[in-house]
RNA sequence: GCUCGAGUGGUGGAAUUGGUAGACACGCAAGACUUAAAAUCUUGUGCCUUAUGGGCGUGCGGGUUCAAGUCCCGCCUCGAGUACCA
């Protein structure tokens, strides 16, 4: 066989074990390239040629750098803590750590059959205690840090200790619930009274006992524990974080997923919406990810306006994006949970509320978004005071208004804003018009370039200026502030599960205590089943006290850590993986630095990016790194889809299956009463892919495949028979999988990397198809031939090469070059096969050619290249060579070919010497005979001439 | 609804700064080899056409330009994200 890629591939991942030809140290001496693809959960349906896609992108880029001369860090792992492992162990008893150890070794088979260069002694597992050990340790830094607004930075805590031994809480600026105070236990602090607005002073801190300081600092911790509304999912027992919800329901599984409160560990994130906003700009990511994130974290500028209630020592704050509208505010509406929904109601109108209240919380969070037509609300029979005019506004209640964000009330302003305006108009609530030329007979008027009217000292103005000017005259009323307020929630960081990293935390007194460093790692204990205890604790409830290794206190933390903690920070353990006294050294962090090319899925942009760009900043304010970004640049590969097989059944009589060319005919020929068009004739079902080529049905293969096909009638009887198609997401139950380990026994792996870049940007999301595979296959084939023949004789002469050949060369070098650089992964292949047709047909077995081309195509046909290069003699691995340099002095032509248009279209081509200027190329081309045709009289209008590239006659 | 992408042959796609649209590959067709098939090789392949020629062609309609897939304006379709966010 003239190309064995069997053979040669499996002598290369044999070699390079050996060798270690892709174990990476520390050089100082070079300059470094970080290349990181996220890390898979191994999973136990393996991989499938989608995942790869990636892989092989980031494997092509990091071997090109280090043929540039880059020391180039390459390292692959496993997130190997996740809920299908533990949904496992409950239903069979296995223990998690066996399934995912189980799973793993697929993984690697697997991707130790594709070439990459990974440095497996740097692999990282997240479910590994060595590992988690560090993750522990992260949580305890961010538990003893606060974030002090003033500094913009996160300090640790002692740092504010210091502030309340000297001032108490005067001048300390601490990112925390606004409403914090309210939340505390006043009956263990009595010295409070019943005023207090959280605020105290250093005699009060220091007269405090420990209990009271540590039930103070919780609420200004960047990790904290509190009462909060979660994401309560019953089906997988339990909580989610936001960005584990997708449509009110489980992201993972699609269980109903309903709010309940819960006292859980939460992640300060909130403190760094500005900075997480402001540092996009500093990230080479694709304006996609970019934008998701921004509209995650949701900024909204705009003010807080206080209401006072008639009648009540209360006020309602609300927030507002447009402040200048303060005059058109002809009602309140609060939420239904909102806390003064009790005080304020009325007793003629309680009955009324307590119903409306009570058949909103019976309304699910998906009910309420989806029903967004239905308008419902009710009046609370309260008023509050207009801050300017004194006006009584009726309060409302209305579950369009959400708790949940800003104050949970809001100012209606039904001229300017749509939602306020249904609701007046449903409940017949007068309108007030505050812009001069706004048509609100229809609908609101949200613009903000109409001139204020009925607005007192705002009247005339618009835009900017009228919000300045209503901003600073609330202010002066003392009746609210200009403020900015983001969506971005706190992360609730508990899952009442097994599988996880468990919480370094134990309990003394319902007080939470961390362990110490050198107890670390808290490592799972056994449980005898994976389910939640008969009370409802997590699992690690079922735990006895000499079940830990670590026990300290009354009680240790019982819920883990969410699947985001270990996946936050790897790329960080990947510098320095096996260090027991760090997470990672300071010189190797300083080292490898940022992730310089970052590959993965865009379904993470807000979860896993977030989190890790979060706890980045964390450990940078700590001083533990010296970036605020984890990842320099980044490129999202697209999804591959698989394309599904699909046979057509006829309903009236389900035991035969129709060509999908002949279904009108057979429709026709065979008419039945009951289904009478072709879409309800036929029932579409999906079949394994492997049993059509092309479409075309192996019938045999089918009737073996499935019991029901056994005896399958086929229309048409005897001749050939074909299937439809669906293009559709890979899955298992579509049957249209294609495992890359299967291909790459067919066609080998090098074709396999070479294919999946050949299909597309890989940010794009394509359809796979095998169909084309052979073509990149024949592709180095016919590569190889330049080297050897059938017989396996080397053909590499060592002749001078010609021109042609040289030609051919560096025009390739060129376009490899620049393709990677920027990215683009798919044209090198076809600039390879162009350089490998026109080689062939030059007839070039010169040697000087031939190794550069081997370096051009090691990054992608690693296993080939490496082979071709010992066969030209070479001894050293050719990962280790020196990217070739293009030189444009084989690109020299004596001719050009000019293109010649005629008021713009291309009619023929002209050639000419190089050296011709403008005007003889205009005589040149006036004087051919076929310009005649185009231009009878022979008088261009105008002549366009690019020496090099084109002309233009104008006629 | 809002935000961000994308629309090019039968298919995947190429065209990097406005300068020969459809590279490269698949598929298809014809031919060679063969008893036959597979494999391989050669040739052709955007569409229309009265065919050594001409016309039309990058979602649609306009515009700028000597020249537009590429730039500008308006629209349509598809995909992704997000959604009573005040």
């Amino acid at each position: 066989m003239e190309y064995n890629f069997r053979e040669i591939e499996q002598k290369w991942i044999k070699e390079w074990r050996k060798r270690e030809t892709y174990k990476v140290t520390e050089d100082p001496s070079k300059e470094k390239f970080y290349a990181l693809s996220m890390f898979p959960y191994p999973s136990g349906a393996g991989l499938h040629v989608g995942h790869p896609l990636g892989y092989i992108a980031s494997d092509i880029y990091a071997r090109y750098k280090k043929h540039q001369g880059f020391n180039v860090l390459h390292p692959m792992g496993y997130d190997s803590f996740g809920l299908p492992a533990e949904q496992y162990a409950i239903e069979t008893g296995t223990h998690p750590a066996e399934t995912t150890e189980k799973n793993i070794a697929r993984y690697r088979e697997q991707l130790d059959k594709l070439g990459f260069n990974y440095d497996w002694s740097r692999e990282v597992r997240t479910s590994d205690p060595s590992y988690y050990k560090w993750t522990q340790w992260i949580f305890k830094q961010i538990f003893n840090s606060w974030y002090n607004n003033d500094t913009k930075k996160t300090e640790p805590i002692a740092t504010l200790i210091e502030k309340f031994n000297a001032n108490g809480s005067y001048n300390v600026n601490a990112a925390q619930d606004e409403e914090w105070f309210k939340a505390l236990d006043l009956e263990k602090f009595p010295f409070f009274g019943e005023y207090f607005v959280g605020e105290f002073t250093a005699t009060d801190w220091q007269s405090m006992n420990e209990e009271q300081q540590q039930l103070i600092l919780m609420h200004y911790r960047l990790t904290y524990l509190a009462n909060s509304w979660v994401n309560w999912c019953p089906a997988l027992g339990t909580v989610l974080a936001n960005d584990e919800v997708k449509d009110g329901k489980s992201e993972r599984g699609g269980h109903p997923v309903v709010q309940k409160l819960m006292r859980q560990w939460s992640m300060r994130i909130s403190a760094f919406a500005q900075r997480l906003l402001d540092d996009l700009d500093t990230v080479d990511w694709s304006d996609s990810i970019k934008e998701i994130q921004r509209n995650w974290i949701g900024r909204s500028k705009g003010a807080s306006v206080k209401f006072i209630v008639a009648g009540h020592s209360e006020t309602i704050e609300v927030f507002t994006t447009r402040p200048d509208t303060i005059f058109g505010v002809d009602f309140v509406t609060l939420a239904p949970e909102h806390p003064l929904v009790n005080v304020v109601t009325t007793a003629e109108q309680k009955a009324d509320i307590a119903a409306y209240v009570q058949s909103a919380s019976l309304k699910s969070e998906r009910d309420r978004q989806s029903d967004v037509k239905n308008i419902t609300g009710c009046f609370t029979g309260a008023y509050c005071e207009h801050p300017f005019t004194g006006k009584q506004i009726p309060i409302w209640i209305g579950d369009y208004v959400l708790a949940s964000y800003g104050t949970g009330a809001v100012m209606a302003v039904p001229s300017g804003d749509q939602r306020d305006y249904d609701f007046a108009t449903h409940f017949k609530i007068e309108i007030t018009a505050i812009m001069e030329g706004a048509d609100i007979s229809e609908q609101a008027d949200a613009s903000k370039d109409k001139p204020l009217m009925n607005s007192d000292f705002l009247n005339g103005l618009k835009g900017k200026k009228a919000v300045n000017a209503a901003v600073s005259a609330i202010m002066d009323k003392d009746a609210g502030r200009g403020k900015v307020q983001y969506r971005l929630r706190d992360a609730v960081f508990s899952r009442q599960r097994y599988w996880g990293e468990p919480v370094p935390v134990y309990f003394k007194n319902e007080i939470p205590y961390l362990i110490e460093d050198d107890q670390l790692p808290v490592t799972l204990p056994p449980i005898d089943e994976y389910l939640p205890t008969e009370d409802g604790d997590p699992p690690l409830a079922r735990a006895k006290k000499e079940d830990w290794d670590v026990f300290e206190g009354d009680r240790m933390e019982l819920n883990t850590m969410p699947g985001w903690a270990g996946s936050s920070w790897y790329f960080l353990r990947y510098m320095d993986p096996h260090n027991t006294e760090e997470f990672v050294s300071e010189e190797k962090m300083k080292y490898w630095n940022q992730v310089d090319l970052y590959m993965g899925g865009a379904e993470h942009a807000t979860g896993h990016l977030l989190y890790s760009r979060f706890w980045t900043k964390v450990l940078c304010d700590l001083g533990h790194l010296s970036f605020n970004e984890p990842f320099k640049k980044m490129i999202n590969q697209g999804m591959i889809l698989g394309r599904s097989s699909i046979l057509n059944r006829d309903k009236a009589n389900p035991n035969t299956y129709v060509c999908v060319s002949h279904l009108e005919d057979y429709n026709e020929k065979f008419p039945s009463p009951e289904y009478k068009t072709v879409d309800e004739r036929f029932q579409k079902l999906r079949i394994d892919i492997h049993l059509t080529d092309n479409d075309s049905l192996d019938k045999e293969g089918l009737k073996a495949w499935q019991k029901e096909y056994f005896n399958a009638e086929f229309y048409p009887k005897d001749s050939g028979f074909s299937c439809g198609h669906e293009v559709e997401k890979m899955s298992k139950r579509w049957y249209n999988v294609e495992d890359p380990s299967v291909l790459c026994d067919k066609f080998g792996a090098d074709t396999l990397r070479c294919y999946e870049m050949f299909l597309g940007p890989v940010e794009q999301s394509k359809p796979w198809d095998t169909k084309g595979i052979n073509g990149v296959h024949n592709f180095l084939r016919k590569l190889s031939r330049l080297y050897i023949d059938k017989e396996g004789v080397l053909l590499v002469t060592d002749d001078a090469p010609s021109k042609d050949s040289m030609k051919t060369l560096h025009k390739t070098i060129k376009k490899v070059t620049e393709d990677l650089n920027r990215f683009s992964w798919n044209t090198v292949v076809s600039g390879m096969m162009i350089a490998t047709n026109e080689l062939t047909e030059q007839k070039c077995h010169s040697r000087a050619v031939l190794e550069t081309l081997t370096l051009l195509l090691s990054p992608y046909a690693p296993h080939l290249a490496e082979e071709l290069w010992e066969k030209l003699g070479n001894s050293d691995s050719v990962t280790t060579q020196e990217w070739p340099v293009f030189d444009a002095a084989h690109l020299v032509e004596s001719e050009i070919h000019y293109p010649v248009s005629f008021n713009g279209k291309m009619r023929f081509k002209i050639s000419l010497p190089a050296e011709f200027t403008k005007d003889q190329v205009e005589e040149a081309v006036l004087a051919y005979e076929k310009t005649a045709q185009y231009l009878p009289d022979g008088k261009p209008k105008k002549m366009i001439v690019v020496p090099g590239r084109i002309v233009n006659v104008v006629v």
